[in-house]
RNA sequence: GGCCAGGUAGCUCAGUUGGUAGAGCAGCGGACUGAAAAUCCGCGUGUCGGCGGUUCGAUUCCGCCCCUGGCCA
């Protein structure tokens, strides 16, 4: 697996490795499910897909919710795939969350009522977030904190199945469906920050703000999942009149500094399992080159 | 050249009736089990423009100088 954070050139390098290997690549990448939105989410371009088959992207509209439940299946799927036709499967990519749902397991969900579920959902939102996080911390004495959508997934749970989400954490415990072997890929933070502010322009400059416009016109809600994204959400904030046209790219430059330190922090202590850091500043083919050498290593063993 | 308003954290600015200063943003660190590009938590020493003066003590008062903006010449 190939992670790290947004902008640090993880495509560039599995490209690079392709040269190598005979690999398919599978995106773990919560925004790039998504159809259309190529630009806001930075998709690989065609040029990049024909050389090398990407899944895990275009896989719902916009207006569909997604989840790390369901990437993880779908991964699992096309890594028995892939590796039936005898390649390769790297998974790249930037969302922790899919990352360890695939390589360590969810707690196995219980079967939750759709409607009950919209009602709690309903209920859970007309409470503030102090609120909903009293009643996560009530149902759930081991609730750590994070606010309304940690709390709302808290109290779900506790209220569906009687059991709070802990029980089900410990009780319900799964295996993840492969034994990763992690690349983290790392910049310089100052090199990381001009990779960021460049990537932000162009995203602007390519004609984010006319693809945004496109899929709003489809008549979906502004909150719609697929919205929900840096990029996507500062271009909605211009076309409705809430921010400036100059002043998208800057704050898209901004907004995908803090994720891309959010992922740092994710990446450094949240995988388990055997972990090779690399400095990512070099050529995408000298650092494939690193990891061959280091997977080849690593199989000896 | 004269007058006026400013010069305080990376940025925008508060503030100190004289006891060496604090917000927002940015930045940094952290948390993270089906919405995760989400959702949260923590972190503030900076020649208070420079040099003198008054004072037990000056970022605060006074003088000169420098810089920025405006108005007048």
């Amino acid at each position: 697996m190939i992670v790290g954070p947004t902008a640090v050139g993880k495509s560039a390098v599995a490209l690079a490795l392709a040269a190598s290997w005979p690999l398919e690549s599978i995106s773990a990448d919560s925004r790039q499910i998504y159809r259309r939105l190529d630009i806001g989410t930075a998709k690989p371009t065609p040029k990049q897909r024909a050389a090398v088959v990407h899944h895990g992207l275009n896989q719902v509209d916009p207006g569909q919710r997604y989840s790390a439940g369901r990437f993880a299946a779908d991964a699992a799927r096309w890594i028995k795939e892939i590796r039936a036709r005898g390649r390769m499967p790297v998974v790249v990519g930037g969302t922790g969350l899919y990352i360890r749902a695939l390589a360590d397991g969810l707690f196995l969900e219980p079967p939750l009522d759709a409607a009950r579920r919209r009602a709690v959902a309903t209920w859970a939102a007309t409470l503030d977030s102090r609120e909903l996080v009293r009643f996560a911390s009530r149902f759930d004495p081991t609730f750590s904190g994070g606010g309304r959508q940690r709390a709302s997934r808290g109290v779900e749970i506790a209220l569906l199945t009687g059991r709070p989400l802990s029980f089900w954490q410990r009780a319900a415990k799964t295996r993840g469906a492969i034994d990763p072997w992690y690349v983290v890929l790392t910049v310089p933070r100052q090199v990381l920050h001009q990779r960021i502010e460049r990537r932000a322009h162009e995203m602007v400059e390519r004609g984010l703000i006319q693809e945004v416009a496109a899929v709003l016109a489809e008549g979906l809600s502004p909150k719609a999942p697929g919205l929900d994204a840096i990029g996507i959400r500062e271009a909605v904030e211009y076309l409705h009149g809430h921010r400036s046209r100059e002043s998208v790219a800057e704050a898209v430059a901004t907004n995908t500094r803090q994720y891309a330190k959010r992922q740092e922090t994710w990446f450094r202590h949240q995988l388990a399992g055997e972990v090779l850091v690399l400095d990512a500043t070099p050529s995408p083919a000298a650092v494939a080159d690193q990891i061959i050498h280091a997977w080849t290593h690593a199989e000896q063993r």
